[in-house]
RNA sequence: GGUCCCAUCGUCUAGUGGUUAGGACGCUGGCCUCUCACGCCGGAAACCAGGGUUCAACUCCCUGUGGGACUACCA
């Protein structure tokens, strides 16, 4: 069996969505399980809207999925030689011509066969002129106009079209760049591309690259046509449903692993399984288990998903994420003293940049109380408690997290009461806030010096009467 | 308008003629518990409609309806 060569050939206007995502992510992973070679390829023949900075992002966003390629990324753009020169080939063959008509009168048309109910397609004017290059001519592929098309898709089966629903459409434009339609079929035909995996928003314009194929004496790849990302009112996704852009789910803290994981389970599956990791997805992506009806973008299942994978992630590799995402003031420096925030934090929060938002408290020199919770917790009854507390530390042989466990237990014993009673004022002297990670694991995570002297602080923030003041 | 695609809980999906139609997110009741999460146990929630084919249709066929895509000198 011949090698399996795949792309993903995004245009460079814009960001990499999270449609174009998933189209990688399919053909990636396609090449990967069958040892194929995937290739990225930069459509940037338009040259009024592709920009260096784009290609950038695109790049970025793929990296950062770890969706590798193993030749390119190519350029389209480099390539118009190329393309002029299959251009002049089909002319010289009669396969193709040029046309003068100018884009108002073709609007102009366009718009009286639309008004009497007729197809909007090119009428043909220039097909037998016989014109030679001028000006602003354009370049048209002569199609078939009769038989049938019949497109093999991979995903959705035969799809048939009658060739007289087909127009010549522009494969040279005056500027003498190539259209997407023309370049598309030359570069995946001399880069050998077997399998062309793409959205099916393509479907319509495959019949007529087939022609163009066979006009060239190409073979004609395998297509398989994903259907689209919708939003959640079913339109196709965009801007209006949320965040889009795959760099944008980095900079909200989400793990692309998690952004895979999510995109992947959109369209494809695999019986009742949810969790994969790249590597068993490598080992079980097939297309043959990919859906043939688009799906609606679920931003919490992913959130769900991210909350997943932060909980798995070794402290490590989230020291790693985080260092981007701290806010601004607050020292991170130690990091073993984070990494053990990190660890409190990380069962508890579904993205990132909330783990950062929540740690505040943690690298706080002085703790700053939450009004409510000081006006219910912090009160003169528990000051007993919590001096008793913060003179019994110091001479705790254990500060671990079992440690912590026991001695508290035995001081609610020795002073008979229940640990209800003294966990949220300790909480909230050592936090601020009513709710956190668990109390013995602040503590230990905090160490013996930070939490005496927080406790100390509550002490003192009740003696001075501060919640009287704040009640009035 | 034309062409093409699609149709199982709100959402992602399993299902390939005979199932109490399964799982997941979300929602929800409970358990656990120092708060919040996590986790565990339970619940509500779906085969677009109408015709066929068949002993038997969610599953096959047709029509309708609904949704989507394309219809550029964009990709």
């Amino acid at each position: 069996m011949e090698k399996i060569r795949t792309r993903f050939a995004p245009s460079p206007t814009g960001y990499l969505h999270i449609g174009g995502a998933r189209t990688a992510l399919f053909s990636w992973l396609y090449a990967r399980h069958h040892g194929g070679t995937f290739v990225l390829r930069i459509e940037d023949t338009d040259q009024e809207r592709s920009t260096d900075e784009s290609t950038k992002a695109i790049l970025d966003a793929m990296a950062w999925m770890g969706l590798n390629c193993d030749e390119g990324p190519y350029f389209q753009a480099q390539r118009v030689d190329l393309h002029r020169e299959m251009v002049q080939k089909l002319i010289k063959e009669d396969k193709a011509y040029y046309c003068t008509c100018t884009p108002e009168e073709l609007e102009a048309k366009r718009k009286q066969a639309l008004a009497t109910g007729k197809k909007p397609k090119y009428d043909g004017t220039c097909r037998d002129k016989k014109l030679s290059k001028s000006d602003n001519s354009v370049v048209r592929f002569r199609g078939k106009q009769d038989g049938v098309t019949i497109v093999e898709d991979l995903i959705k089966g035969n799809i048939i079209f009658n060739n007289e629903e087909l127009d010549d459409l522009i494969i040279e434009r005056s500027d003498g760049y190539p259209t997407y339609n023309f370049a598309v079929v030359i570069d995946d035909a001399m880069m050998n591309i077997t399998h062309v995996i793409r959205g099916d928003d393509h479907v319509n314009n495959t019949p007529r690259q087939i022609l163009m194929y066979q006009a060239l004496g190409f073979e004609v790849p395998k297509f398989a046509h994903v259907p689209m990302i919708l939003g959640s009112d079913k339109t196709r996704l965009s801007k209006r449903h949320g965040a889009t852009s795959v760099m944008a789910y980095k900079e909200m803290g989400y793990l692309p692993e998690a952004l895979v994981n999510y995109l992947v389970r959109l369209g494809w599956s695999h019986g009742d399984q949810e969790i994969f990791s790249l590597g068993q997805l490598v080992e079980l992506f097939s297309l043959d288990t990919v859906g043939k009806s688009p799906a609606v973008f679920n931003p919490e299942k992913l959130l769900w998903l991210n909350a997943h994978y932060i909980k798995e992630a070794h402290s490590d590799r989230l020291l790693t994420e985080m260092k981007p995402l701290w806010p601004a003031g607050i020292n991170t420096g130690d990091d073993a003293f984070t990494k053990k925030v990190i660890a409190d934090l990380q069962p508890r929060v579904k993205t990132l940049v909330e783990l950062a938002a929540t740690a505040d408290f943690y690298f706080a020199d002085k703790v700053s109380y939450e009004t409510q919770a000081a006006q219910k917790f912090l009160v003169p009854d528990v000051v007993a408690h919590l001096k008793a507390i913060a003179a019994a530390i110091p001479a705790l042989q254990t500060f671990s997290k079992d440690g912590v466990e026991e001695f508290l237990k035995a001081f609610t014993v020795e002073q008979n009461i229940k640990f209800k009673v003294i966990a949220q004022p300790l909480r909230v002297a050592l936090t601020g806030k009513t709710v956190s990670p668990g109390i013995d694991e602040v503590m230990v995570t905090l160490g013996k010096d930070r939490v005496i002297k927080r406790i100390n602080d509550a002490v003192a923030y009740i003696a001075s009467g501060a919640n009287a003041t704040v009640q009035q």
